[in-house]
DNA sequence: CATGTAAATAGGGGTTTCCCTGATAGCCTT
DNA sequence: AAGGCTATCAGGGAAACCCCTATTTACATG
């Protein structure tokens, strides 16, 4: 019989904090030995007690959780990070796997997902949840682009343009502005939105403002 | 002996529904009979079931937790709304109130908490979290700026339509949603793009951003 | 109480955009 | 030289958008 493995769970609320961990008392081969609710308490926590596993929440006040698993694989120790977060965006994804996740499981899992996410890391393979491509994180990841991972995998044309629909000009305004056909202008968008993976403009502009590209102001 | 309350639980990760969930079960005297993931499904559930209280997150996909709010106040029902949320400022805390909510609660908050809440609104007392200035929420409610301006010349349809194009659903998709002919979906586009002279989906997204009816995210 | 006003609903008809397929030309790498 | 990537553009059908008009309901204000 193996013995439980140790498990320490970081969430920035209180609430959802105690929830999940009755849910995981349920479980037979896991054992909650701490909760954080910021990320300087998780580091000291880990450094004290090293554990199995850590279930970290990515946002996190005073230290977010990219930057507490950074701290945490640079310990050097046996601990497994499975990333716990409300966005499934690629980007984050990527950014989770290089600060040395083992794991990446969106809040909008079932519990089940969570069991089996927990079991795989415990036996030391990589989990990445449902709702993720895996596809794009793995471009992202090989590209290394450490500035703006997700604006790497457009060209500098594609860039230009998703920047002008985010700010609100449409295809004919666009098409005018760099003086190409509305036709050339059509291919750019569906082009970008296929490499992006992204189908509907108002999804592109909130991309966009999450890479800086524009801001919900102006 | 009380019968059981019945109790909807609408939050928009699954997971944290889970938890809650479960930290519910253990109260002896509330019954969870349904959980929703977005505005909608829960109007839809209280609708066909009318139950004692809603615990309400306040960010929900389709329809955020504060419309959601007035729809349910505004069936007259006798059914209580816990507001829950990440947010413990005095302006959200007052538009939930103005929303008709009975309680609200942050996050953070231990499960304690929560149960006490869940007993004072069953009483049919009001319940502000320990953690919100009650003197700045009664200002405010009493000076009636708890509306975001902006969204004040809004009507509740429109608003929600607003939010449902930021969240990336197109015409037809929003028509299907809310049961609706997409000529009418249309009408309430262009009549809120007139109230707020914005006349592009971009300039709509970034404005539906700044008033926290959709995130950058998800 | 009547009449005006606002909200929610929806259609018609024309214009524009979107989506998919396909094509050409330049450039860089192998 | 061949292959891949980028940037450019077109055709055609489906879908979305824009402008205008119209009905019903509800509520407020005269």
């Amino acid at each position: 019989m193996n013995r439980k493995r140790t498990l320490i769970l970081a969430d920035d609320h209180a609430l959802v904090r105690a929830g999940i961990r009755s849910l995981l008392e349920g479980l037979p081969n896991v054992e909650v030995v701490a909760e954080a609710g910021d990320g300087l308490a998780v580091l000291e926590l880990v450094r004290r007690q090293p554990v199995d596993v850590v279930l970290l929440d990515i946002t996190l006040p005073g230290l977010n959780g990219l930057e507490v698993a950074r701290h945490i694989t640079a310990l050097g120790g046996n601990t497994r990070i499975l990333m716990l977060s409300m966005h499934a965006g690629p980007e984050y994804v990527a950014r989770a796997l290089a600060a040395g996740a083992a794991g990446y499981l969106v809040k909008d899992s079932a519990f089940e997902e969570l069991a089996s996410a927990l079991d795989t890391v415990f036996n030391g393979r990589r989990y990445l949840g449902k709702a993720i491509d895996v596809e794009v994180v793995e471009q992202l990841l090989a590209n290394q682009q450490a500035e703006q991972p997700e604006l790497a995998v457009l060209t500098p044309r594609q860039r230009q343009i998703l920047q002008l629909i985010a700010e609100g000009y449409g295809t004919r305004d666009i098409a005018t502005r760099l003086s190409l056909s509305i036709k050339t202008v059509e291919t750019h968008r569906s082009q970008l939105m296929d490499r992006l993976r992204i189908y509907d403009v108002p999804g592109l502009v909130r991309l966009a403002i999450r890479l800086g590209l524009v801001t919900p102001e102006a």
